[in-house]
DNA sequence: AAATCAAAATTGGACGACCAATTTTCAAGT
DNA sequence: ACTTGAAAATTGGTCGTCCAATTTTGATTT
């Protein structure tokens, strides 16, 4: 009984702020609004769009955000300069930023990871040997006894990041993860942990502590192997 | 006496919503709230926090836009299940993201473009040279009389993005885009345009449409040389 | 004692009104 | 005709209030 009804509910409403920002999006592309102009108040738009106030701010928010927009206090919301035909691409990214398929996530993360691994080998300090050193301990910890550690297993991987003194880096890692977190739990990837995780773990602590940048990268392209190839035989 | 006062000016008002951010990642931390924790209600947020519960909800957004936080209508807003540690530095990430070093843009950028071009090179269509073509025309049109090209150039580059079908690549780029764009200005660069860089537009293009993986990721890392160059030489 | 269900309290969502800073307007002065 | 400056209008920012859905409570029934 109870399956039936949830099947069911799965329609998506689309929700005002969405709704917004694709109406703006269509007086960006039409080129009513072109970059460097002031947007209408947030009173007009409302207005115009039938909704309160507050969503028109909500959905300002999130293009200021990325950076499409920019509203300057008391005086106006305005686009910013970049070209129109980018804006497209950009916005209705936005509105899927969900629906990214695993291939995609899977392979980007690889990319980054690997670049992040061959750069924190160049450049670790002592210092961060030290955070590594406890995040695979961390890791190990709970992996030795069999439980499922994919918290400490991530972040093993974000301390990475971090030693490669990119922010840029760590940061779109961080924006890649949640996705790469809820696409395992759909996929139940990683429900054993295996011994060659754990060894792959270590030797990438070793390579990095070393400074072996080139071993580091062929170790992560291989511990990230597993994980493409389930992404590969997924495919849609 | 214009700049003067503009220099005096500089000082950075902490906003609102920034101190509320940083409070609720002291309760993460100190591990008063934990991952699944249901966070107190919005009213009680805004009265210890002394501060109406508008600036409360924008905090909850932002961190709820980078996956920390998820709030359920007419129940509470939640702690998304990663790990403490991760959150700390992702917290530092949000408060100062307007502050990445011009060198991490660059050198992520390089990393992401050199990817996405043999990508590119490997999965364009017939369609996609098309587009690729039209988009290199518009850089190459507006670049031949001498005038700035930038927003064309980048369009060009977003396209291989485009044409490497893979989503996600294409979105981190364009999330670091912005910054770049806002860098180039304050740095000048890019004042002339090389006939050198009009000559790896036209030789990616090619390289592309042959399907020559290996040989566009060389000219991509050759052409992005001179960005990166630039970087190292103002490194703070 | 356990289960049920409705009333009350709680909570996030949305709206309208007010605030302070900016921009515009326009009249007075040079 | 141009400049100046103050008043008026406009605009994004903020707060208090109300709303609808959820959760909790507790009395009633079995």
């Amino acid at each position: 009984m109870k399956d039936v009804l949830d099947d069911l509910k799965e329609v998506v409403v689309e929700k005002p702020v969405d709704v917004i920002i694709r109406q703006i999006k269509e007086l960006l592309i039409s080129g009513q609004l072109k970059p460097g102009d002031k947007l209408p108040p947030e009173r007009k738009l409302s207005e115009k769009f039938g909704v309160g106030r507050t969503h028109v701010r909500e959905a300002i928010q999130k293009l200021e955000f990325y950076g499409i927009l920019k509203t300057k206090p008391q005086s106006g919301t305005y686009v910013a300069g970049i070209g129109i035909s980018a804006l497209e691409g950009l916005i209705s990214d936005i509105l899927k930023i969900d629906a990214y398929s695993f291939m995609s996530l899977v392979e980007t993360r690889v990319l980054l990871e690997t670049s992040a691994v061959a750069l924190a080998a160049e450049r670790r300090t002592e210092a961060d040997i030290e955070k590594l050193e406890l995040s695979l301990n961390n890791y190990l910890a709970k992996a030795k006894q069999g439980i499922k550690a994919v918290d400490e297993d991530l972040m093993f991987h974000l301390t990475i990041a971090e030693v490669s003194k990119n922010q840029v880096l760590k940061s779109l890692l961080l924006i890649i993860i949640p996705d790469i977190i809820s696409n395992y739990s759909v996929f139940k990837v990683c429900d054993t942990i295996t011994d060659k995780a754990l060894n792959e773990h270590t030797l990438l602590f070793q390579q990095i502590k070393e400074g072996d940048a080139a071993g580091a990268q062929a170790t992560m392209k291989e511990h990230l192997q597993g994980v493409m190839d389930f992404a590969k035989m997924i495919v849609q």
